[in-house]
RNA sequence: CGGGGCGUAGCGUAGCCCGGUUAUCGCGCCACAUUUGGGAUGUGGAGGUCGCAAGUUCGAAUCUUGCCGCCCCGACCA
């Protein structure tokens, strides 16, 4: 009816839009490049925030908040780090409007420009770097552990509504390290954190790895990174662990005396993973008929759907069901009784499944002369009739066999989707055909990489790790190679 | 920045070529009634700077010019 959601056969990228428009998680807003994110759409990131912050605080983590503006001076201390950057900064030049002279509303003041102008940070290193320097001056100042939850700007030519927008949330670690060994450490630890959130929680195989020189963060010395795989055969980096080395310690000059008061440079990480994690989520798991939430991060596990006619069957089937949410809450279930009198129990049904509602529960007066309810699940649509005795554990473990469910799933689809390849033209093939990741030799340098890309839109994803050494030639050049790398098109 | 598309009610649209009553239809919204096991039905009702500005004309949603905005596809990127 008014919620036709395009198949994902016909048109992928339009099923995707239909999905975070029509299931209620985002809008275009006002503002080109920036989607306004709906309270559905905010509950699903808030479960995903809660679920990270607490492992980042079980890590020995702490939240802080640095400044969203940067002076731009400090953005250009580290210069692989301005090359990657400067090309979608926004920047602040004024801090006054005043009435237009001739009548125009309001114009900027002349008078109001900035004696340095301001970056809207696309990333917090170089303003938190410069307070690092005030804060850590003896060894037994580190390692310092902070992380921050905020939003971001990177001015992209082209958005995509939570893939790729002009201003997005994330949260961002920055860590500071006595020795490279115990920075390292941290950087795997926090990509370890990443890949456990995004398999137990948003049920997402990933692919853990490491970054090629080409698509490193712009001033890391290692970047990490976590890959997912799209059901349209496309990859998606889904966090990234970087090992920063002492390059910001230099550019901010941030030292310390070590237990031999000798003063030496710190080593850093950062790490963060942002909202595009929902689009992944929507991506890896959903259907034509809508969103399928994992139900240990969906805003909503169970809602609970009436049938009656007459206020004395409500009544009746009232009493079953509030005895069944308090079941429910007891096992910590989320659960929502929908007995508004405003749409019918179809439409409900379809709404529900619409917004990846994990389980629904239908009861009617028939289902209580039965003592028992309908019980649907939104993951295989599947359909079965249960006693109401009992029923909350049941729920309980029935949540716990969709996310599995979920995640077995979407692992096959994913391990069916990694593909040997041994020639460029099976290479080519694979893009065209199947897609997924493609592994293959790689001669190692940034040159046949780059020429990989141009011919066919695919790059290395990452270098798993833990990769097996096996000796080979590279597709393209026909170079010794010593171990497969993944590669893919990618969002 | 290149290519394409679009701007008419909250949403989706017709009308535009070929200017002329009160701007079409559907969804949604409001009221009432009947309904309620897969997106209900009827009756009545509210809702419009036709993206903005200028021009042509007796008359502009419609023609002309300029501007603005958004979406999609590419290059760039998490």
């Amino acid at each position: 009816m008014s919620k036709e959601i395009t198949a994902r056969s016909a048109d992928y990228s339009q099923w995707y839009n239909d999905l975070v428009l029509k299931g209620g998680l985002a809008d275009y807003s006002a503002v080109k490049g920036c989607m306004v994110i709906k309270p559905y759409g905010f509950a699903l990131w808030e479960a995903m925030r809660d679920v990270l912050d607490r492992k980042f605080k079980e890590t020995g983590h702490q939240n802080a908040y640095f400044p969203l503006f940067i002076p731009k001076s400090f953005l250009s201390k580290e210069a692989a780090h301005i090359e990657g950057f400067a090309k979608e900064c926004a920047v602040v030049t004024h801090y006054r409007l005043k009435n237009d002279p001739n009548g125009g509303g309001v114009v900027v003041d002349p008078e109001a420009k900035l004696e340095e102008e301001l970056i809207v940070r696309p990333t917090s290193e170089t303003i938190i770097w410069n307070t690092y320097k005030d804060w850590i001056q003896s060894y037994r100042d580190l390692p310092l552990l902070i992380n921050q939850w905020a939003n971001v700007v990177r001015w992209e030519m082209r958005t995509r509504l939570f893939l790729r927008t002009a201003e997005f949330l994330w949260q961002e670690g920055h860590t500071a390290h006595a020795t490279a060994e115990e920075a390292v450490a941290e950087t795997t630890q926090m990509l370890n954190v990443y890949a456990d959130f995004a398999e137990h929680y948003m049920a997402v195989p990933v692919v853990r790895g490491v970054k090629t020189a080409n698509e490193r963060f712009a001033g890391a010395v290692d970047t990490y990174c976590i890959e997912a795989l799209m059901q349209d055969g496309k990859a998606l980096q889904a966090g990234t662990s970087h090992f920063l080395g002492q390059n910001f310690a230099k550019a901010f000059n941030v030292q310390f005396s070590n237990k031999e008061n000798k003063l030496e440079y710190v080593w850093a990480t950062s790490w963060g993973v942002s909202t595009r994690l929902i689009g992944g989520l929507i991506m890896v798991h959903s259907d034509d008929q809508g969103l399928v939430l994992p139900p240990r991060i969906a805003p909503l596990q169970v809602v609970i759907v009436p049938i009656f006619k007459g206020e004395e069957q409500k009544a009746t089937i009232d009493a079953k069901v509030h005895a069944l949410i308090a079941d429910l809450k007891k096992l910590g279930v989320s659960v929502k009784y929908d007995d508004s009198d405003n749409n019918r129990p179809g439409w409900k049904f379809a709404e529900y499944e619409m917004k990846g509602v994990p389980v629904r529960i239908a009861i009617g007066a028939r289902d209580i002369e039965n003592g028992v309810a309908e019980v649907a699940r939104r993951d295989n649509k599947t359909k079965e009739t249960l006693p109401l005795e009992g029923l909350g554990q049941r729920i309980q473990d029935l949540l716990e066999e969709i996310q599995q469910n979920l995640f077995n799933k979407a692992k096959t689809y994913r391990d069916e989707h990694i593909t040997r390849v041994d020639t460029f033209e099976e290479f080519k093939q694979v893009l065209d055909g199947k897609a997924g990741f493609v592994s293959a030799h790689w001669d190692g340098t940034s040159e046949t990489e780059e020429k990989i890309k141009e011919l066919t839109k695919a790059t290395i994803r990452c270098i798993p790790l833990n990769n097996p050494q096996e000796e080979g030639v590279c597709i393209l050049t026909g170079k010794p190679s010593k171990e497969r790398v993944l590669f893919a098109r990618a969002y």
